[in-house]
DNA sequence: AATGAATGAGGTTTCATTCAT
DNA sequence: CATGAATGAAACCTCATTCAT
């Protein structure tokens, strides 16, 4: 086993804890398909399996407190660029969330997988906290859009989110698990890509909703329904 | 036990293929949740354990073949609304979403199951056939959009149709399993009602991706944002 | 893995019941103070744990089964013995204990286990349906204690067979576990020889109990008390 | 964290000991079931886990210094009546066990723990050191006895006490264990009764043992088979 | 074709004890 | 002396799948 010191502050203790969460995420990482058992998360992390326990009460919780961590990295990232002064246009939200969601080779498959832990397997408390943490986010943000898109009404910036964020992952579902270019068929090859996709749809779902035009990318624009 | 008889011919095959997925489907009903194990979709059937093998290679492909009979109800609905000569409106197709996947208990959660299964647990063959059944009845489906509305260029029919798909399915899954009713509790209970709120995104997606109004029922024009 | 043909029969079935509970019975012979892991018990049957787990939902409930078999064997050979028409004397039925409990090296042990087990481990049913056996055994011999021994008024038959069990188990606690002869105390040695102390005490509790003497045997009555 | 000073001095440390075996008969009180971890323990306490460690080298030695304890006060008792001048009734003796150990509420669990305990888990010179303690106690008490009741010949006093305290234990397993209050189950109840029919018993091993009549408490008394 | 007994890998969790601080 | 973070050996149990009957 290897030689480590004891978290003894409340800040080592902190730090212990990001550590695990990325033991988790190397392993996630590299099997993407699997999710890795607690005994893999222990040695990647260079602790004892009681180590990790002492940390995260079940295997769960740490599987919903890594998904956590990379939300609350989206929204925090979201927040500061919406709580700018100068106007932020549809592209740099998208930018955003390509950074932070789909380039993240983790975020979608724990999401999809923590859709299935949340309410069932982790007891409620936890679960009502971590939804109450994201109404929150989802709150801040939502009023936030708000007050850069004013053609949106009173709550309808967290709707637009709640939809947009229904996409991504819905969207992602799809293409990297379900439908994949088939020889024989006939199929436009870039429909499956699924940044390229998600963006475009993104557009349509935010245009719809505000009523206007928002793209300025050329890609997207090209592309776009006449 | 059930004496049963031998499932000698190929319709008595088929009929069998069909109980047991009748039986899948009844478990499912009972416990959401819960995926029934193979016992009990056994006993639910009235047969063996070793008899459900025989016409299901295993769990995944059982689940797999019932989601598959699910989709291919929707799409046969829709695909007849679609070969229609009369023109299609948006509340039609809202309407045949309604019934065959938002009120239908078992869709949404065996959706979400099986974007988990297919590509990763399945075998190649297997997932690829599924994946192959699904763009031809998006294609198809996708085709007969293009023609009622006509702003949709080439191809964006089926894309439209996966991004429907997608905000169908992602919506589910954030608000199935982010909120639960609790008593006492004083949740914004119009944010959470998937239907109406899916109808909302549903109409903005297609209204920024046609480029034009779509919707005429009051109920969600009047929430529109202006 | 041992190549083992299937249980298919009800008899079958019995015997293999009886098989895994003689695998347990020998392992805990060969080491009585530690309860063997289901593990072991399904090697030493030449089986799979999951098999053990076919025939008994948990350990708690394999090893109360042996006991219950113990206790079974006993009260079948105590009530055959009171069911005779002839008269029975004390030195048969310390004769039949010392046969079915004394000598039978897991009888005791395991009886001390389970007295931990039944009302906290194992769920409720089971713990009242052993409950309901053993008052039934105990009524039955009871009832034919009061017909050889007339002095037992109503009841008190059951009762005397309560305080015996309660005699020969605590005894042997004692005997077998906390007090053992000590170099340099002076010991009266054979105070601790527990079969023979066990008679002792027995003797003195059914005197008590139904108010005459009742021992033949040479070596319990020389040491009498006047 | 409970700030404490550090004990330096002999009687310090032997507050603290005694104040952690208080702290774990509080947890066996709460809990009698449930034998208390030593976290549990430490925290009831108010210590850290590994101060406790440096009072008692393993937990088993925790509770079998509890146990001793227990033991130690009924003896003290139990010699003090013996050692007065004035005759010692068999009511006496029984208002004694009554009263330290029959109403304790942990003497009887933790006794039986014990019993599981010495002699196995325990390393041999601990065991021995109690069972030599014990030997002495039973030692000194027999010879009280033998003083009072003439008819006991030399170590039969504490052959008496020994099978007397089997008695306690043992019939305390069976109806403590054996039966549980259903609601609606109509129960034999007053065979249930532990101290009722533990007085029974004992009055009858006694007289058994002596042999002559010795109890005068009515109760008892017009029980009685004639 | 049908059965259902047997398999056994696989993963989670607990907690007495140790030892660095 | 005191702490409490870290350890890691157990042990249980499930259930998809196989295959003898």
């Amino acid at each position: 086993m290897v030689i480590r010191q004891r978290a003894m502050h409340s800040e080592d203790k902190q730090e212990r804890h990001h550590a695990i969460l990325d033991a988790t995420e190397r392993l996630l990482i590299r099997t993407p398909v699997r999710i890795a058992s607690m005994s893999e998360v222990a040695d990647e992390a260079g602790l004892a399996k009681g180590t990790v326990y002492l940390y995260f009460p079940s295997k769960d919780e740490l599987l919903l407190a890594l998904h956590d961590r990379h939300v609350d990295d989206f929204f925090a990232a979201l927040n500061a660029l919406l709580c700018e002064d100068k106007a932020v246009s549809m592209d740099a939200i998208l930018a955003l969330t390509r950074a932070h969601i789909v380039q993240r080779p983790t975020f979608l498959p724990l999401a999809t997988l923590c859709f299935g832990i949340v309410g069932t397997e982790v007891p409620g408390e936890v679960s009502r906290a971590f939804k109450a943490r994201m109404a929150r986010r989802l709150g801040t943000a939502g009023a936030g859009l708000e007050r850069h898109f004013s053609e949106l009404g009173e709550g309808r910036g967290v709707a637009l989110l709640r939809h947009s964020y229904a996409l991504i992952v819905g969207l992602w579902q799809m293409t990297a698990n379900a439908i994949e270019p088939i020889g024989g068929e006939e199929c436009h090859i870039d429909a499956l890509d699924y940044p390229k996709e998600l963006e475009r749809a993104l557009l349509a779902l935010w245009e719809g909703t505000i009523g206007r035009r928002l793209a300025t990318e050329p890609a997207l624009v090209e592309e776009r329904v006449y």
